[in-house]
DNA sequence: CGTCTGCCTG
DNA sequence: CAGGCAGACG
């Protein structure tokens, strides 16, 4: 069926993935090491970040534990498997990402032991994914080499890309699930029998998966029908969603997050229902046991992951107040909605051209994302959080868009690994400190990444959260920013309907923009305005909206800008005539005995009034301008001229000449 | 005509 | 610091 299409996603978005990320940011893509990832972070990542991925490698274990039946298992089949899966690999791209590499062979799972029945659990729903993706891997591992033949002839017809990551490693435990199935199915068969039993399955499963990927397209394009028409990512999206097998579960969560309150409402109960539907179909040929207990988790999780999804729609809707912040950043943070986010970063940031792809490559790595999330969001985070630093305050701006925060790293917490959303909670706070807004995430410029770790921007942020539009339009106008503002808005956030180009043109052409663009200016705008005012006296509004990326500018906001710097202007003149008259009171003959410095006065009430925290280091380029203006005020004043009505516009006139170039780290709407 | 600016006022 | 107003500019 979508064969084809599955792989194109899924190359372009690995492809992506990779090139994006870099050594630095391993975008993980979800398919594939997940397992594995986090190994080769660690090669990759600073002691802080291992120790942190320690941590919360930690919490994971568990449930990639779930996942592999046995260590032991694993390891034994490691080599064959993954000689045999190279192949799959390397066809898939996977190889390409330098961090696959490094990953192959060890896992994390080893390090943690894991209870029986979770493993199994685990174990089965992995396997009947894998199944149903047609994994050609798991039958090579699971019936041997005999079947080989049979494995590759599969695989070469599936090619694919559904094996992506996931199998790679999957074949150790598949192995495991399969051959249990099958012992349990027919004790006696052979090798053969088995592969033909396991054929049968798979194309059963594959049969279902189908449908039930087509029941997926057909509630994306109905979500598509509704807001597509605004976004056109969508249409991407749910083109891609169709095409990739893999992510049944992926798409319908996708499609959730994606779609509307109500549509949601309806077409994901009856997502929900025919994939639960599917499910059992697929179970049926398994074990009796084996396939309730599958199904049965399955649809907890399904509905599970449902109910949140439109329990937090209608949250949203609900509250259209209190979904601001608040709501937002629990949307955000919310493991469920997490599930995207991190494909989307990866996809989006990337470019717009690869928009499409990437929306399909995140519907696939969403499915695959309830396993790879773990490790592969945290990799991620970590990476991040790790290469970030603290970059020096005065940056060169690089224009490359560097995966934002990782907050949303977490993929989707899906069903499988209920635990993990805690621990994915967890991981963040450790990362990114309880002050991790999510709204700057994804899009931060590397400048805002560096400061945002350190929180030095939570004030802003957090206040810019609050901002009640900017949930609204956060997805919408990053997306169509180039920066790469990545998908966050589709996942967690409802498409709103872009309000203006405007957000739009200025994210095309700022590329800080960031996420979280909010309508109204905050007092921590007004703080970093005037801090601003010590380099530029008469900004002009390309300038405002340069260094405000995280404002939504229309004409009201801009006005109210720069009225700020006209009431700062009004201020700052108002007290260099006071001090000059003082000056000239205090018989001071000489302009050059009139002078500015830290001690002043003058100086004093300037810094009081614009950088009254004093946590600013005002530059001296701001004194020579006090001064310069001074003597301006002095001169005139000497002379008498403001007897004249518009005395002052001379001055006006040289002081507006002495602007300075504001520092990057002003660009970064984190900055304060 | 809209925008920007400055002045005045609250 | 915001509103209102008026003048200058393109």
């Amino acid at each position: 069926m979508n064969l084809s299409l599955p792989d194109q996603t899924m190359h372009s978005s690995s492809e992506s993935c990779l090139e994006d990320d870099k050594p630095e940011v391993i975008l993980p893509c979800f398919r594939r090491n997940m397992y594995e990832e986090p190994l080769a972070a660690y090669s990759n990542g600073s002691i802080i970040s291992q120790l942190l991925r320690k941590t919360i490698h930690n919490k994971r274990a568990i449930d990639d534990n779930h996942f592999y039946l046995s260590n032991s298992v694993a390891a034994a089949d490691s080599g064959q498997e993954d000689q045999s899966s190279v192949s799959s690999k390397d066809s898939t791209v996977e190889a390409i990402s330098p961090s696959d590499h490094v990953s192959t062979g060890v896992s994390p799972e080893e390090d943690h032991p894991l209870p029986d029945h979770l493993q199994a659990k685990r174990a089965r729903v992995e396997n009947i994914i894998r199944v149903m993706a047609g994994s050609p891997n798991s039958r090579q591992h699971g019936d041997g080499e005999r079947c080989d033949t049979d494995a590759r002839e599969m695989r070469e017809a599936r090619e694919s890309c559904r094996e992506n990551k996931r199998k790679q490693r999957l074949p150790q435990h598949q192995e495991h699930n399969t051959m249990g199935w099958q012992m349990n199915r027919k004790p006696g068969s052979s090798c053969n029998d088995n592969c033909n039993t396991k054929e049968e399955e798979c194309h059963k499963l594959k049969e279902q998966l189908h449908s039930m990927q087509r029941l997926l397209r057909q509630l994306q394009e109905k979500f598509l029908q509704v807001y597509s028409q605004e976004d056109p990512e969508f249409v991407v999206r749910e083109a891609a969603g169709a095409d990739s097998e893999h992510d049944i579960i992926g798409k319908s969560t996708d499609a959730c997050y994606i779609s509307p309150e109500e549509h949601l409402e309806t077409n994901n109960s009856t997502a929900t229902s025919n994939c639960n539907d599917r499910i059992k179909a697929d179970s049926y040929p398994m074990h009796q046991r084996e396939s309730q207990n599958l199904q049965e988790t399955l649809k907890q999780e399904l509905s599970k992951a449902v109910n949140d999804c439109i329990d937090k729609v209608f949250k949203k809707v609900s509250s259209s107040t209190d979904m601001d912040i608040s709501h937002q950043q629990r949307v955000c943070s919310t493991p469920e909605i997490q599930i995207s986010l991190g494909a989307d970063r990866k996809s989006l940031a990337p470019d717009h051209s690869q928009a499409e792809e990437i929306s399909k490559s995140r519907s696939s790595e969403l499915c695959e994302s309830s396993e790879a999330q773990t490790s592969q969001d945290q990799t991620e985070a970590l990476s991040l959080v790790v290469r970030k630093p603290p970059v020096t305050q005065v940056s060169s701006v690089t224009p490359t868009v560097k995966r934002p925060y990782p907050v949303h790293q977490t993929p989707f917490q899906f069903s499988y690994a209920p635990p993990l959303h805690e621990s994915h909670i967890l991981e963040h706070l450790l990362k990114y400190g309880p002050h991790s807004n999510f709204g700057t995430l994804p899009c931060m410029p590397p400048s805002m990444d560096r400061t945002s770790p350190d929180s030095v921007d939570l004030s802003w942020d957090a206040v810019a959260m609050r901002s009640k539009v900017a949930s609204s339009h956060f997805g919408h106008h990053h997306r169509p920013s180039s920066m790469g503002a990545v998908g966050v808005d589709g996942l967690c956030l409802p498409h709103v309907k872009m309000e203006s180009g405007e957000l739009q043109s200025l994210a095309e052409r700022n590329p800080y923009m960031s996420l979280n663009i909010q309508e109204g200016l905050t007092p921590s705008h007004l703080k970093k305005a005037k801090l601003m005012f010590f380099y530029t006296r008469y900004p002009s509004s390309n300038v405002l909206k340069t260094f405000f990326p995280d404002v939504k500018f229309n004409r009201c906001i801009t006005s109210q800008l720069i009225k700020w710097f006209s009431n700062f202007r009004e201020f700052y003149y108002i007290q260099m005539e006071k001090f000059a008259r003082q000056a000239i009171a205090e018989g001071v003959h000489d302009v050059k005995d009139i002078t500015v410095s830290r001690d002043s006065e003058l100086f004093r009430a300037l810094n009081m009034h614009y950088n009254k925290a004093n946590d600013f280091h005002v530059p001296d380029r701001f004194l020579e301008v006090a001064e310069i203006t001074l003597h301006e005020f002095y001169n005139a004043i000497s002379a008498t001229k403001d007897s004249d009505s518009s005395w002052k516009k001379a001055i006006y006139k040289v002081i507006c000449k002495l602007d300075s170039e504001i520092p990057e780290e002003f660009k970064t709407s984190s900055y304060l």
